[in-house]
DNA sequence: AGCACGCCGACT
DNA sequence: GTCGGCGTGCTC
């Protein structure tokens, strides 16, 4: 009877693989593959894990090792292309292989009752022959985007390509049209239909893309990947690209590790996204790991933003990366929005705007025009004070204040969402004046609706659109016009084209000058960038003047606001390198940072002391452990020690030799390692 | 991470 | 007398 020694990786946080014994029940049982499904008994629980090798021996005592239970031969395995991206990831973000292979799979697959997996698959939209990739209704391109398209869909081997170009200058076509070119094209022929991976920061805010990609390509099926779908349809649509059926995987940044067997191009949507970062768990960046993959398969790669980040600038400078520029805005006749600074030193604000916005936003009101107000700070204010004894409204449990939320009558921490009612009176003087100090949206819904009665006045932040579907009917009221003046915070930043707004105001963004995380300006720029294009996307209208961004700023002279007036990106990435390059930042050297909670201080602090203290660490740098900016949240405390190196292989195998070592520390504190921090 | 075992403090 | 706190140790 056959048998042999399967090495299966399982979602525990233990760095290894764990031997089992399998024996065929018949001859006809067929022999594991690398990359099937398995279920097992771990320790006392039954858990399922996958084949990542076999051998005819193991060194695992006979005694100890177990039989594993079933083979998942439903499923066609894992390819090792794919294990060899967790592998990656794995080794790269410093986690064990089954952490980054297994949690990605559908809740079905890895359920101890196995499912059926040849059923509801129709239920994807699929009309027309399964190989006529030719796209209908094809917008004219100007010869910029056509000319990237046939640039990029007629690059051979690995090509990673920035697509710099403004809001509105119609990368999304070129994307469509590289994609339409690889599917008609269909390398591998009819057996192995050709498959395009685009990923986007939020599923949810680019709707129209979606409905776009469908109506562009009737007879290819479109599979969705994101963290909203339901079970039985993330299932399905995670099937339909495993098995090579979907041909166009639009996702966000998890789908970067989906199984595509057929890949043939990654598009990565606005790349300078924070969003391609998960924060928590495997903290992996999907922008990299999608340019590991394309390197991997030998296949191009299109990175679009009009406000690249500084790493993919930087590859564009030193030639690893090709830059395609789109100049004009795709719309005919549309013009790029004035953009002013007013200073607010001399034009003083009441209610939070000066007398300059105060008439623009009249003007607007009179013509009948759609004005947005962004202000990135939720709430009425951030903090109420007691003028007599100097109380200020701190949180309990996190470094940080209670922030005032007038309409729910509450105090709110935006950190560990402890609430309380407003005191009605100072808490440890008494005194009944307790005043709000500060202003966010709430309180400039409140100012503008007092200064314009008539004006229909919409905010729209994440506490006006707490309920399921109010976002979207909130912008769809916009869109129909039912709103003279939005507010909103970062959510209204992304994705909506308001054809009938022209004027953007711009409030308090000058905190983020003086941020001490360096990367802090480099986001304002892509935000302020990214708002602006909200007005006048659409062809101005006949005789109409060009929409208008206004920023009201206490530091008109910075070059930042210089840079955004030019609509000068070059210059200002260019400048931002130079500094970093003098400064020894990303993208010129490499970080790693070591985290660590416990509830006191003291236990953080020592533990990462330890840390530091382990290992010869020349070519090195180890900075000192440090409390985090914000120390405590929801009464746990948090440090952190930074870690800087030159060369990546160095900080890699480093951080190899530096986590063996840390797994040995006894502690209490809470620790984990995140490579390539983003906010530190 | 789970999950069990084990050894001390306040409960019906 | 037990329930339960979380320290410690193990998972092929």
């Amino acid at each position: 009877m056959k048998q042999s020694i399967l090495q299966i990786v399982l979602d525990t946080p233990l760095d290894s693989s764990f031997d089992y014994r399998w024996q065929a029940s018949d001859d006809s049982e067929p022999t594991p593959q690398i990359g099937q499904l398995v279920q097992l008994s771990f320790g006392r629980r039954e858990v399922v894990g996958m084949i990542v090798g076999t051998s005819a021996e193991s060194d695992v005592p006979a005694e100890k090792l177990k039989n594993v239970q079933a083979v998942r031969h439903q499923l066609p395995p894992l390819s090792p292309q794919w294990l060899a991206l967790c592998r990656f990831a794995a080794d790269y973000y410093q986690r064990p292989l089954g952490e980054v292979a297994l949690p990605g799979l559908p809740k079905n697959l890895r359920a101890l009752t196995t499912v059926a997996l040849d059923r509801g698959l129709k239920k994807l939209q699929q009309s027309g022959a399964a190989h006529d990739a030719t796209p209908i209704d094809v917008a004219q391109l100007n010869p910029a985007q056509q000319q990237a398209a046939d640039a990029i869909a007629g690059a051979s081997g690995f090509a990673p390509t920035l697509l710099y170009g403004v809001t509105g200058s119609g990368k999304t076509e070129v994307y469509l049209q590289a994609a339409a070119q690889i599917l008609a094209h269909n390398e591998g022929g009819a057996d192995n239909p050709s498959q395009i991976l685009i990923l986007v920061p939020e599923i949810n805010l680019t709707p129209q893309l979606e409905g776009n990609i469908r109506a562009r390509f009737p007879g290819v099926m479109v599979a969705t990947l994101h963290s909203g779908l339901a079970e039985g349809e993330r299932m399905r649509h995670w099937l339909a690209a495993h098995l090579g059926q979907a041909r166009i995987i639009l996702g966000t940044r998890l789908a970067v590790l989906a199984s595509l067997p057929h890949l043939k191009l990654i598009v990565i949507d606005e790349e300078h996204d924070p969003s391609y970062k998960q924060q928590e768990g495997l903290r992996y960046s999907a922008r990299d790991l999608a340019v590991w993959r394309a390197h991997q398969l030998g296949i191009p790669i299109v990175l679009g933003s009009a406000t690249p980040s500084l790493e993919t600038w930087h590859h564009t400078q030193s030639g690893r990366y090709r830059k395609l520029e789109l100049r004009e805005r795709a719309v005919k006749d549309a013009v790029l929005p004035l953009v002013r600074r007013i200073d607010m030193e001399r034009d003083k604000p009441s209610e939070g705007l000066t007398s300059t916005l105060v008439s623009a936003l009249k003007q607007r009101l009179e013509r009948g025009e759609q004005s947005l107000l962004f202000l990135n700070r939720r709430g009425y204010a951030p903090v109420i004070a007691c003028d007599a004894c100097g109380w200020v409204s701190n949180c309990t449990r996190c470094t940080s204040f209670m922030v005032l939320h007038k309409p729910e009558h509450r105090l709110r921490c935006h950190h560990c969402s402890l609430e309380l009612r407003i005191p009605k009176s100072c808490p440890t003087c008494g005194n009944v004046d307790l005043q709000p100090l500060g202003r966010g949206t709430q309180r400039l819904e409140e100012g503008l609706q007092a200064m314009f009665p008539e004006a229909r006045v919409l905010r729209i932040d994440a506490d006006s659109t707490r309920r399921k579907g109010s976002a979207q009917a909130a912008f769809d009221s916009v869109h129909r016009g039912e709103v003279d003046i939005l507010i909103g915070t970062q959510m209204v930043a992304k994705g909506h084209d308001f054809k009938n707004l022209t004027l953007v105001g711009i409030l308090n963004p000058d905190t983020a000058l003086f941020s001490h995380d360096y990367r802090a300006s480099e986001r304002l720029f892509a935000q302020l960038m990214q708002v602006a294009g909200r007005a006048g996307r659409a062809a101005q209208k006949e005789g109409g003047s060009a929409s208008e961004v206004l920023i009201q700023t206490r530091y008109p002279q910075h070059p930042l606001y210089a840079a955004v007036i030019a609509h000068d990106y070059d210059r200002f990435a260019t400048s931002l390198l130079e500094e970093r390059a003098q400064a020894c930042l990303p993208p010129y050297i490499y970080q790693a940072l070591l985290r660590a909670e416990a509830k006191e201080l003291e236990t953080a602090i020592e533990f990462l002391q330890q840390a530091a203290n382990c290992i010869e660490h020349g070519g090195i740098t180890m900075h000192d452990p440090i409390p985090m900016t914000m120390t405590r949240v929801a009464n746990v405390d948090r440090a952190q020690l930074l870690i800087e190196c030159p060369s990546r292989p160095g900080l890699q195998a480093f951080l190899t030799d530096w986590m063996a070592q840390l797994r040995q520390i006894r502690t209490r504190a809470k620790w984990s390692l995140e490579v390539d921090p983003v906010d530190i």
